[in-house]
DNA sequence: TACAAAAAAGCAACAAAGTTGCAAAAATCT
DNA sequence: AGATTTTTGCAACTTTGTTGCTTTTTTGTA
C-alpha cells in the first residue's frame, strides 16, 4: 500500500471527462483545466506553453480533436493561422455543436473571448443560401484593455 | 524589333495594378487574373495549382501579402487551417478595409463566397467591448448546391 | 532606346504547424 | 489482478509560412 495514486481522482463517476465517456488522462485532466482556468480561448500553441515540455504536441492535438469530437470545446475561425478553442456552454455533445453566442477578438492584448450572453442576429440571405451554422467574428477592443490604460 | 514583350500590357495606365501604385509583373498579373475568373475566394494552396508551376511559393505568399496590403484582397477567416481570399469590392484601399458582405462557406463544394449584396447586421456587445470590424461567416449550402442535384 | 535605380522574383535554408503508423504505457473492464 | 482496450510518446514525414540574399525584371529618366 501507501502511494498508487492512478491519476488522483475525486471521487468517481462525476468527472467531467467520464460523463462524456472519455477515460481519464493526465493530459485530458490538464489540458480541461487550462481551458476552465480561463477566460479567453486557447490555441494549440498557448496548451503546449501553459502544460510545460509535459505532453508530446501530437497528444496535444489529439486531445483537441477528442474533445471537439465529444462537444467539450469548440474551434473559433481566424484569419491567420492559428486556431482557437474554447470550452462549450452546454448543449453541445458527441458529433453536436451548437452555439449562439459572438467571438471577440482584441486587437490590443490578442486575446479572444468567448460573449457568452450574446445572439448571434438574424441574417437575410440571398435566394438558395441555406444556413446551417453561424460564426460571428469581432475584432476590437476588449472591457479589460478598454478600461485599464489609456 | 518583333519580340520584347515585357509583360504584355494592354494599354498602359488603365491597368488595375498601375491603378493601385504597383508594378505590373507576370505573378500579379495572373493571380489577378485568377480571382477575377473565379467566383468564389482562393486559398494559397489553390492558387498554387491554379498557376500551374510557373511561380516560385514564397512569391505568391509575397503577392498575396502585398494585395491584402493595398486593399485588392481580403482574407476570409476559417477554422481548419485554410485561409481564404477573395476580391474586394471598391470602398478597399492602402491600409484600409472596409466590408460589410457575409462569408458564406459551402459544406457541400467547399467554396467560399462573399455574398455582395448582404450586410453585416448591427450586433448588440456587452459593455465596455468596442467593434471595429465585424465577420460573419455562414456555414450551409449554396446556391449551386442546393439547387443542383438532390 | 538605353541606362541607372528601385522593386520584385527566385532560391535556399529554416521555422512552425499538422499528420500518420507503430510500439510501449496506462486506463478500464471483469 | 489480469486481460482488453485506449491512449501516449516517438519518429518520420507533409504542409504551411518566413527570412536573407542574389539575380532578374520593371520603372522612370535621360
Ligand atoms: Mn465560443
Ligand atoms: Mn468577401
Ligand atoms: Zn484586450
Ligand atoms: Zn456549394
Amino acid at each position: 500500500m501507501a502511494d498508487r495514486k492512478p491519476i488522483e481522482s475525486t471521487s468517481t463517476a462525476q468527472d467531467p471527462l467520464k460523463q462524456k465517456g472519455l477515460s481519464v488522462t493526465g493530459s485530458r485532466r490538464k489540458i480541461l483545466q487550462l481551458f476552465m482556468q480561463q477566460k479567453g480561448a486557447l490555441s494549440h500553441r498557448d496548451i503546449e506553453k501553459k502544460a510545460g515540455a509535459v505532453f508530446d504536441r501530437v497528444t496535444i492535438y489529439r486531445t483537441l480533436q477528442t474533445f471537439l469530437d465529444k462537444g467539450i470545446i469548440h474551434a473559433i475561425p481566424s484569419a491567420g493561422n492559428a486556431v482557437r478553442y474554447a470550452l462549450c456552454q452546454g448543449q453541445c455533445g458527441p458529433g453536436h455543436h451548437d452555439h449562439q453566442h459572438i467571438h471577440f477578438i482584441c486587437s490590443r492584448c490578442k486575446h479572444t473571448f468567448c460573449l457568452d450572453h450574446s445572439v448571434t442576429p438574424d441574417l437575410h440571405l440571398p435566394k438558395g443560401y441555406q444556413a446551417q451554422d453561424i460564426d460571428v467574428l469581432v475584432k476590437g477592443v476588449c472591457q479589460q484593455c478598454s478600461t485599464t490604460s489609456k
